[in-house]
DNA sequence: ATTGAAATCCACTTGTA
DNA sequence: TACAAGTGGATTTCAAT
Protein backbone atom coordinates (compact mmCIF):
# COMPACT_ATOMS: atom_id res chain seq x y z
CA UNK A 1 0.00 0.00 0.00
CA UNK A 2 1.97 3.05 -1.28
CA UNK A 3 0.48 6.01 -3.01
CA UNK A 4 0.22 4.29 -5.78
CA UNK A 5 -2.20 2.20 -4.79
CA UNK A 6 -3.55 5.22 -2.81
CA UNK A 7 -4.49 7.35 -5.90
CA UNK A 8 -5.34 3.89 -8.10
CA UNK A 9 -8.20 3.50 -5.10
CA UNK A 10 -9.04 6.83 -5.27
CA UNK A 11 -9.55 6.88 -8.89
CA UNK A 12 -11.46 3.57 -8.94
CA UNK A 13 -14.19 4.87 -6.11
CA UNK A 14 -14.94 8.12 -8.11
CA UNK A 15 -14.94 6.10 -11.28
CA UNK A 16 -14.93 2.35 -11.26
CA UNK A 17 -15.65 2.00 -15.44
CA UNK A 18 -12.68 3.88 -16.86
CA UNK A 19 -10.48 1.89 -18.81
CA UNK A 20 -7.38 0.75 -17.25
CA UNK A 21 -5.58 2.90 -19.82
CA UNK A 22 -7.73 5.77 -18.26
CA UNK A 23 -6.25 5.19 -15.01
CA UNK A 24 -2.72 4.93 -16.17
CA UNK A 25 -2.43 8.24 -17.87
CA UNK A 26 -4.48 9.55 -14.97
CA UNK A 27 -1.29 8.05 -12.57
CA UNK A 28 1.27 8.58 -15.08
CA UNK A 29 2.79 5.05 -15.30
CA UNK A 30 2.24 2.51 -18.01
CA UNK A 31 -1.26 0.73 -18.64
CA UNK A 32 0.07 -2.93 -17.70
CA UNK A 33 1.83 -1.53 -14.12
CA UNK A 34 -1.51 0.10 -13.26
CA UNK A 35 -3.45 -3.64 -14.74
CA UNK A 36 -0.83 -5.36 -12.16
CA UNK A 37 -1.68 -2.89 -8.94
CA UNK A 38 -5.44 -3.17 -9.69
CA UNK A 39 -4.98 -6.75 -9.68
CA UNK A 40 -3.57 -7.16 -6.73
CA UNK A 41 -5.69 -5.32 -4.63
CA UNK A 42 -8.34 -7.43 -5.89
CA UNK A 43 -6.29 -10.24 -4.62
CA UNK A 44 -5.60 -8.93 -1.20
CA UNK A 45 -9.78 -8.04 -1.03
CA UNK A 46 -8.54 -4.23 -0.61
CA UNK A 47 -10.91 -3.86 -3.57
CA UNK A 48 -13.76 -5.89 -2.65
CA UNK A 49 -16.02 -5.02 -5.92
CA UNK A 50 -17.74 -2.91 -8.28
CA UNK A 51 -21.10 -1.58 -8.08
CA UNK A 52 -23.57 0.64 -9.76
CA UNK A 53 -24.87 3.64 -7.75
CA UNK A 54 -28.82 3.50 -9.17
CA UNK A 55 -31.09 6.15 -7.75
CA UNK A 56 -33.56 5.30 -5.55
CA UNK A 57 -36.10 7.41 -7.17
CA UNK A 58 -35.87 5.53 -10.38
CA UNK A 59 -36.77 1.95 -8.70
CA UNK A 60 -39.94 3.71 -6.90
CA UNK A 61 -37.99 4.06 -3.72
CA UNK A 62 -38.09 7.67 -2.87
CA UNK A 63 -38.69 7.18 0.81
CA UNK A 64 -35.54 6.32 3.07
CA UNK A 65 -36.03 6.25 6.83
CA UNK A 66 -33.32 4.92 9.48
CA UNK A 67 -35.48 2.06 12.04
CA UNK A 68 -32.85 1.66 15.57
CA UNK A 69 -34.21 -1.52 16.83
CA UNK A 70 -33.78 -3.03 19.96
CA UNK A 71 -34.19 -7.37 20.17
CA UNK A 72 -34.01 -9.39 23.83
CA UNK A 73 -32.73 -10.90 25.30
CA UNK A 74 -29.27 -9.85 23.63
CA UNK A 75 -27.81 -13.35 23.16
CA UNK A 76 -25.76 -13.72 19.77
CA UNK A 77 -28.45 -16.24 17.92
CA UNK A 78 -31.07 -13.79 18.81
CA UNK A 79 -29.03 -11.17 16.90
CA UNK A 80 -27.88 -13.68 14.38
CA UNK A 81 -31.06 -14.73 13.76
CA UNK A 82 -32.63 -11.30 13.49
CA UNK A 83 -30.07 -10.11 11.11
CA UNK A 84 -30.66 -12.71 8.67
CA UNK A 85 -34.07 -11.98 9.01
CA UNK A 86 -33.99 -8.05 7.78
CA UNK A 87 -31.21 -9.25 5.75
CA UNK A 88 -33.67 -11.05 3.68
CA UNK A 89 -36.20 -8.15 3.42
CA UNK A 90 -36.13 -6.40 0.18
CA UNK A 91 -36.93 -2.62 1.66
CA UNK A 92 -33.98 -2.73 3.79
CA UNK A 93 -30.41 -1.33 2.23
CA UNK A 94 -28.06 -1.70 4.72
CA UNK A 95 -27.73 -3.23 8.44
CA UNK A 96 -25.79 -1.66 11.21
CA UNK A 97 -25.34 -4.03 14.50
CA UNK A 98 -24.60 -1.32 17.00
CA UNK A 99 -23.43 -1.02 20.50
CA UNK A 100 -25.31 1.31 23.05
CA UNK A 101 -29.16 1.68 23.78
CA UNK A 102 -29.83 0.11 19.98
CA UNK A 103 -28.84 -2.67 19.09
CA UNK A 104 -29.75 -2.32 15.31
CA UNK A 105 -30.22 0.81 12.87
CA UNK A 106 -31.77 -0.39 9.96
CA UNK A 107 -31.32 1.96 6.64
CA UNK A 108 -34.46 1.08 4.24
CA UNK A 109 -35.64 2.54 0.98
CA UNK A 110 -39.38 2.22 0.20
CA UNK A 111 -41.84 3.90 -2.35
CA UNK A 112 -44.06 5.70 0.00
CA UNK A 113 -45.16 6.37 3.82
CA UNK A 114 -47.95 3.78 3.83
CA UNK A 115 -45.21 1.53 2.71
CA UNK A 116 -42.83 2.64 5.58
CA UNK A 117 -45.95 1.87 7.53
CA UNK A 118 -46.30 -1.80 6.91
CA UNK A 119 -42.76 -2.64 6.96
CA UNK A 120 -42.83 -1.53 10.10
CA UNK A 121 -46.09 -3.18 10.98
CA UNK A 122 -46.03 -6.08 9.18
CA UNK A 123 -42.39 -7.05 9.38
CA UNK A 124 -40.73 -5.37 12.03
CA UNK A 125 -43.10 -5.63 14.85
CA UNK A 126 -44.32 -8.85 14.17
CA UNK A 127 -41.16 -10.71 15.57
CA UNK A 128 -40.78 -11.85 19.03
CA UNK A 129 -37.42 -10.77 19.60
CA UNK A 130 -38.30 -6.89 18.90
CA UNK A 131 -38.99 -5.03 21.44
CA UNK A 132 -39.07 -1.79 20.40
CA UNK A 133 -37.85 0.85 17.62
CA UNK A 134 -37.81 4.13 16.73
CA UNK A 135 -38.39 5.47 12.87
CA UNK A 136 -36.87 8.81 11.40
CA UNK A 137 -37.43 9.46 7.68
CA UNK A 138 -34.43 10.46 6.36
CA UNK A 139 -35.02 13.82 4.04
CA UNK A 140 -31.53 13.60 2.43
CA UNK A 141 -28.54 11.44 2.21
CA UNK A 142 -25.07 11.79 0.89
CA UNK A 143 -22.29 9.92 0.83
CA UNK A 144 -18.70 10.97 0.44
CA UNK A 145 -17.23 9.77 -3.15
CA UNK A 146 -14.03 8.78 -2.53
CA UNK A 147 -12.65 7.14 1.18
CA UNK A 148 -8.91 7.50 1.46
CA UNK A 149 -6.57 6.05 4.63
CA UNK A 150 -6.54 8.03 7.34
CA UNK A 151 -3.26 9.51 8.01
CA UNK A 152 -1.32 7.94 10.91
CA UNK A 153 0.64 10.70 12.70
CA UNK A 154 2.85 9.48 15.60
CA UNK A 155 2.86 12.17 17.86
CA UNK B 1 -38.16 1.12 -17.41
CA UNK B 2 -38.81 -2.37 -18.27
CA UNK B 3 -37.64 -5.75 -17.23
CA UNK B 4 -34.48 -5.81 -19.41
CA UNK B 5 -33.95 -2.38 -17.97
CA UNK B 6 -34.03 -3.85 -14.45
CA UNK B 7 -31.94 -6.63 -15.33
CA UNK B 8 -29.15 -4.42 -16.66
CA UNK B 9 -29.12 -2.74 -13.18
CA UNK B 10 -29.48 -5.81 -11.24
CA UNK B 11 -26.63 -6.89 -13.29
CA UNK B 12 -24.41 -3.71 -12.60
CA UNK B 13 -25.12 -3.38 -9.21
CA UNK B 14 -23.78 -7.07 -8.53
CA UNK B 15 -20.57 -6.04 -10.54
CA UNK B 16 -20.05 -2.99 -12.67
CA UNK B 17 -16.76 -3.78 -14.11
CA UNK B 18 -18.14 -7.14 -16.25
CA UNK B 19 -17.82 -6.41 -20.09
CA UNK B 20 -20.31 -5.61 -22.06
CA UNK B 21 -20.40 -9.28 -24.08
CA UNK B 22 -20.76 -10.37 -20.42
CA UNK B 23 -23.85 -8.53 -19.56
CA UNK B 24 -25.65 -9.10 -23.02
CA UNK B 25 -25.15 -12.65 -22.91
CA UNK B 26 -26.81 -13.05 -19.52
CA UNK B 27 -29.84 -10.94 -20.67
CA UNK B 28 -29.32 -12.65 -23.83
CA UNK B 29 -29.39 -9.99 -26.20
CA UNK B 30 -26.80 -8.57 -28.87
CA UNK B 31 -23.98 -6.31 -27.47
CA UNK B 32 -25.21 -3.46 -28.55
CA UNK B 33 -28.53 -3.80 -27.58
CA UNK B 34 -27.02 -3.73 -23.88
CA UNK B 35 -24.92 -1.08 -24.74
CA UNK B 36 -27.33 1.13 -25.98
CA UNK B 37 -29.77 0.17 -22.86
CA UNK B 38 -26.86 1.26 -20.63
CA UNK B 39 -25.88 4.77 -21.63
CA UNK B 40 -29.56 5.70 -21.73
CA UNK B 41 -29.61 4.56 -18.26
CA UNK B 42 -26.89 6.85 -17.60
CA UNK B 43 -28.25 9.46 -19.81
CA UNK B 44 -31.56 9.07 -17.37
CA UNK B 45 -29.70 9.48 -14.49
CA UNK B 46 -30.80 5.77 -13.30
CA UNK B 47 -27.39 5.12 -13.33
CA UNK B 48 -25.18 7.54 -11.19
CA UNK B 49 -22.01 6.12 -11.48
CA UNK B 50 -19.99 3.40 -10.86
CA UNK B 51 -17.78 2.32 -7.36
CA UNK B 52 -15.31 0.63 -6.21
CA UNK B 53 -15.81 -1.22 -2.70
CA UNK B 54 -12.90 -0.64 -0.96
CA UNK B 55 -11.87 -2.41 2.74
CA UNK B 56 -11.93 0.21 5.61
CA UNK B 57 -9.36 -1.62 7.53
CA UNK B 58 -7.25 -1.65 4.54
CA UNK B 59 -7.59 1.88 4.69
CA UNK B 60 -6.77 1.77 8.66
CA UNK B 61 -10.67 2.68 9.62
CA UNK B 62 -11.14 0.31 11.06
CA UNK B 63 -13.87 1.84 13.33
CA UNK B 64 -16.75 2.57 12.56
CA UNK B 65 -19.77 4.54 14.26
CA UNK B 66 -22.73 6.21 14.22
CA UNK B 67 -23.64 9.86 15.33
CA UNK B 68 -26.82 11.08 15.66
CA UNK B 69 -26.35 15.18 15.90
CA UNK B 70 -28.86 18.34 17.33
CA UNK B 71 -28.15 21.26 15.93
CA UNK B 72 -29.87 24.89 17.06
CA UNK B 73 -31.61 27.03 15.55
CA UNK B 74 -33.30 24.46 13.23
CA UNK B 75 -32.48 27.41 10.36
CA UNK B 76 -32.38 26.33 6.97
CA UNK B 77 -28.76 28.25 6.80
CA UNK B 78 -27.93 26.85 9.95
CA UNK B 79 -28.58 22.96 8.71
CA UNK B 80 -27.23 23.65 5.15
CA UNK B 81 -24.00 25.14 6.58
CA UNK B 82 -23.41 22.28 8.91
CA UNK B 83 -23.72 19.40 6.53
CA UNK B 84 -20.66 21.72 4.36
CA UNK B 85 -18.79 21.59 7.04
CA UNK B 86 -19.31 17.57 8.16
CA UNK B 87 -18.89 16.82 4.19
CA UNK B 88 -15.37 18.36 4.37
CA UNK B 89 -14.31 15.49 7.18
CA UNK B 90 -12.35 12.93 5.84
CA UNK B 91 -13.71 10.94 9.03
CA UNK B 92 -17.31 11.08 7.39
CA UNK B 93 -18.64 8.48 5.12
CA UNK B 94 -21.89 9.20 4.98
CA UNK B 95 -24.45 12.06 5.87
CA UNK B 96 -28.09 11.42 7.02
CA UNK B 97 -30.68 14.85 7.29
CA UNK B 98 -33.28 13.18 9.61
CA UNK B 99 -36.72 13.90 10.72
CA UNK B 100 -37.85 13.85 14.12
CA UNK B 101 -35.35 13.95 17.51
CA UNK B 102 -32.07 13.84 16.20
CA UNK B 103 -31.32 16.21 13.08
CA UNK B 104 -28.26 14.66 11.44
CA UNK B 105 -26.77 10.97 11.60
CA UNK B 106 -23.30 11.02 10.49
CA UNK B 107 -21.89 7.59 9.60
CA UNK B 108 -17.64 7.71 10.23
CA UNK B 109 -14.79 5.90 10.28
CA UNK B 110 -11.62 5.96 11.91
CA UNK B 111 -8.83 4.41 12.79
CA UNK B 112 -9.17 3.40 16.51
CA UNK B 113 -11.10 4.93 19.51
CA UNK B 114 -8.52 8.00 20.35
CA UNK B 115 -9.34 8.90 16.96
CA UNK B 116 -12.68 8.62 17.02
CA UNK B 117 -12.70 10.35 20.52
CA UNK B 118 -10.54 13.48 19.07
CA UNK B 119 -13.18 13.93 15.99
CA UNK B 120 -15.94 14.55 18.46
CA UNK B 121 -14.36 16.47 21.03
CA UNK B 122 -12.15 18.53 18.06
CA UNK B 123 -14.82 18.34 15.66
CA UNK B 124 -18.17 18.08 16.50
CA UNK B 125 -18.28 19.37 19.68
CA UNK B 126 -16.69 23.09 18.67
CA UNK B 127 -19.44 23.66 16.39
CA UNK B 128 -21.91 26.67 17.73
CA UNK B 129 -24.45 25.37 16.43
CA UNK B 130 -24.31 21.72 17.95
CA UNK B 131 -26.27 21.53 20.34
CA UNK B 132 -26.11 17.77 21.26
CA UNK B 133 -24.98 14.15 20.24
CA UNK B 134 -24.88 10.48 20.68
CA UNK B 135 -22.29 8.41 19.38
CA UNK B 136 -23.04 4.09 18.67
CA UNK B 137 -20.14 2.20 17.91
CA UNK B 138 -20.79 0.08 14.87
CA UNK B 139 -19.88 -3.27 15.67
CA UNK B 140 -21.08 -4.86 11.81
CA UNK B 141 -22.18 -3.42 9.27
CA UNK B 142 -23.54 -5.06 5.86
CA UNK B 143 -25.41 -4.00 2.52
CA UNK B 144 -27.80 -5.26 0.69
CA UNK B 145 -25.71 -5.96 -2.90
CA UNK B 146 -28.82 -5.50 -5.44
CA UNK B 147 -31.37 -3.13 -4.87
CA UNK B 148 -34.25 -3.84 -7.21
CA UNK B 149 -37.53 -1.86 -7.93
CA UNK B 150 -40.65 -2.11 -5.47
CA UNK B 151 -43.51 -3.59 -7.35
CA UNK B 152 -46.16 -1.01 -6.97
CA UNK B 153 -49.13 -3.37 -5.89
CA UNK B 154 -52.54 -1.71 -6.75
CA UNK B 155 -55.53 -2.84 -4.34
C1' DA C 1 -35.59 -0.37 -30.48
C1' DT C 2 -32.67 -4.18 -31.94
C1' DT C 3 -29.30 -6.31 -34.63
C1' DG C 4 -24.89 -8.04 -37.30
C1' DA C 5 -20.76 -6.64 -39.09
C1' DA C 6 -16.85 -3.55 -39.53
C1' DA C 7 -13.47 -0.74 -37.47
C1' DT C 8 -11.29 1.00 -33.60
C1' DC C 9 -9.67 0.45 -29.20
C1' DC C 10 -8.31 -2.05 -25.14
C1' DA C 11 -6.89 -5.95 -21.99
C1' DC C 12 -3.68 -9.08 -21.14
C1' DT C 13 0.57 -11.80 -22.01
C1' DT C 14 5.18 -12.11 -23.08
C1' DG C 15 9.78 -10.65 -23.14
C1' DT C 16 13.20 -7.46 -21.32
C1' DA C 17 15.57 -4.86 -18.16
C1' DT D 1 8.55 -4.27 -10.03
C1' DA D 2 7.94 -1.59 -14.23
C1' DC D 3 7.65 -1.20 -19.09
C1' DA D 4 6.93 -1.86 -24.31
C1' DA D 5 5.05 -4.34 -27.96
C1' DG D 6 1.95 -7.75 -29.97
C1' DT D 7 -2.31 -10.51 -30.22
C1' DG D 8 -6.69 -11.77 -29.23
C1' DG D 9 -10.79 -9.96 -27.85
C1' DA D 10 -13.87 -6.25 -26.60
C1' DT D 11 -16.18 -1.82 -27.40
C1' DT D 12 -18.39 1.07 -30.33
C1' DT D 13 -20.35 2.78 -34.64
C1' DC D 14 -23.47 2.30 -38.36
C1' DA D 15 -26.56 0.69 -41.84
C1' DA D 16 -30.65 -2.08 -42.05
C1' DT D 17 -34.83 -3.96 -40.16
Amino acid sequence: MDELDSAILAELQTDARQTNRELARRLGVAPSTALERVRALERRDVIRGYHADVSLAALHRGVQAMISVQVRPLHRQVIDSFQDFVATLPEVLSIFVLAGNDDFLLHVAVQDLDRLHAFLVDRLAKRKEVTGFKTSVIYRHTHSTAISALKSIET
